[in-house]
DNA sequence: GCGCCGACATAACCTGAGTTAACGTAAACC
DNA sequence: GGTTTACGTTAACTCAGGTTATGTCGGCGC
């Protein structure tokens, strides 16, 4: 196969391994990919829902914005995860889009997605078992958000990030990780003030469970910030 | 069509109108009904994923129990709803499921939702669909766990609940609902503890945006209860 | 009738997290 | 090199919701 194939195609191998013609039916329903800017939105509330994305480079993240002005974020994506499947089923953005940091993505037509049901049962059980997966995390997260407590939550996070950088980046041999959010975004994802944010980071860093400088963060024991989140591997 | 149509084609045929094909082939991949009782288990957490479930009647509800023994319900099933999609990618249970009443379910074996990959793209389709709705369903609910007070949690989801069921039973006159859920079930469901539940409960009854006994709801003014809630029909 | 049991109600008290606001620090711009 | 701007820290005060405990009511067995 290629090593010019696309952030698609490489992100649908993680799955399972696809056909020359697989891999042809998702390169055909691709345009190329787009460069986008930190800030970028890639699109808004109720916006009209045609395409997905496959993040290829960069961070983004999903949220809801309440009638109060509190923002909800909803997901954090990493390169290599797929945007927008959710509004399948409907017309309208449900949630909107931001890029955390420069970043290239690539562009599907949502309307193409019958295409590849009828073309492909590897692909349309690719795109089950994402969907699948989304949804277990965000049940996951919504246990998080109801029932932990502030440094339980900053705890499981920060774990969750640091499993799924280790699976697609690999894991650093000083257990640190890149976290490139600002504690205003962590409180919008985890339901608290940014104020109290910070003084659950200070505690956090106090205990010995974690460092940070920058937008670096130091696990020195994975396993004992693991049992603070109540964190558990599915 | 015959009027002996299961109760998963006829959930089907909410979504879209269906082929004798596609009907024949959801017919072949069903068992036959099965009575259930309140209270029973449908299955627990960690066991293993093979089938799915069509509620064809009653009320049924999901759950994750955590380490500290708290409960977190994470769905409320009413019938027609499916039930297990959300294992589809993995192979075991990450949620409980039991009945809240007694009721009837039918069974799909898990594996067979390939051959309808493969012979529909009618149902595939659907089967998304439902999917994507679940998950806006999820979003929501993370949403109002993770930022609302706990009276607009209550009231948020006691119109969820009035709309869903206006959707299949149809709506009372009157602007009541029959809400066969305990005081901790609701507790588990909006991430609560039961006291507060009923303080909140009083609460909305003496600002007269809800009268209740037993377990039938009486709403004199949906809209008011909907704005108490910032509800908004998505 | 009586006692038991499970579901809900009410009250008193406690606490974790929100709020506000003042202060530090660091890159960024002229 | 000094000012601006964004982001993080710390402390004081407040309050929503948790906890515990006790009371009430209806159903059920005897």
């Amino acid at each position: 196969m290629s090593n010019r194939d696309s952030c698609i195609v490489k992100h649908f191998r993680h799955y399972h391994p696809l056909s020359d013609g697989d891999r042809q039916l998702l390169g055909a329903l691709e345009k190329s990919p787009l460069e986008v800017k930190a800030g970028d939105s890639l699109w808004e509330e109720r916006d009209p829902a045609q395409d997905f994305f496959t993040l290829s480079q960069g961070w983004a993240f999903s949220y809801r914005q309440l009638e109060d002005g509190a923002r909800q974020i909803l997901e954090v994506y990493l390169p290599g995860d797929v945007i927008g499947l959710r509004e399948y089923a409907f017309h309208q953005r449900l949630t909107g889009v931001q890029m955390i940091e420069d970043g290239t993505i690539c562009r599907f037509p949502h309307a193409r997605l019958t295409d590849i049901f009828q073309q492909s049962t590897t692909l349309t059980s690719i795109l089950f078992a994402m969907a699948s997966r989304q949804q277990v995390l965000l049940t996951e997260r919504l246990v998080n958000l109801s029932r932990r407590s502030a440094r339980q939550k900053l705890a499981h996070f920060i774990m969750e990030m640091y499993e799924r950088l280790a699976k697609t980046a690999g894991r650093q041999e000083d257990h640190s990780i890149r976290l490139p959010l600002s504690q205003e975004m962590l409180a919008d994802v985890l339901g608290l003030s940014p104020v109290h944010v910070s003084r659950t980071f200070s505690a956090l860093d106090e205990e010995g469970l974690l460092h940070r400088n920058r937008h670096r963060l130091l696990l020195p024991d994975p396993a004992a910030l693991a049992d603070a989140g109540q964190f558990d591997e599915r």
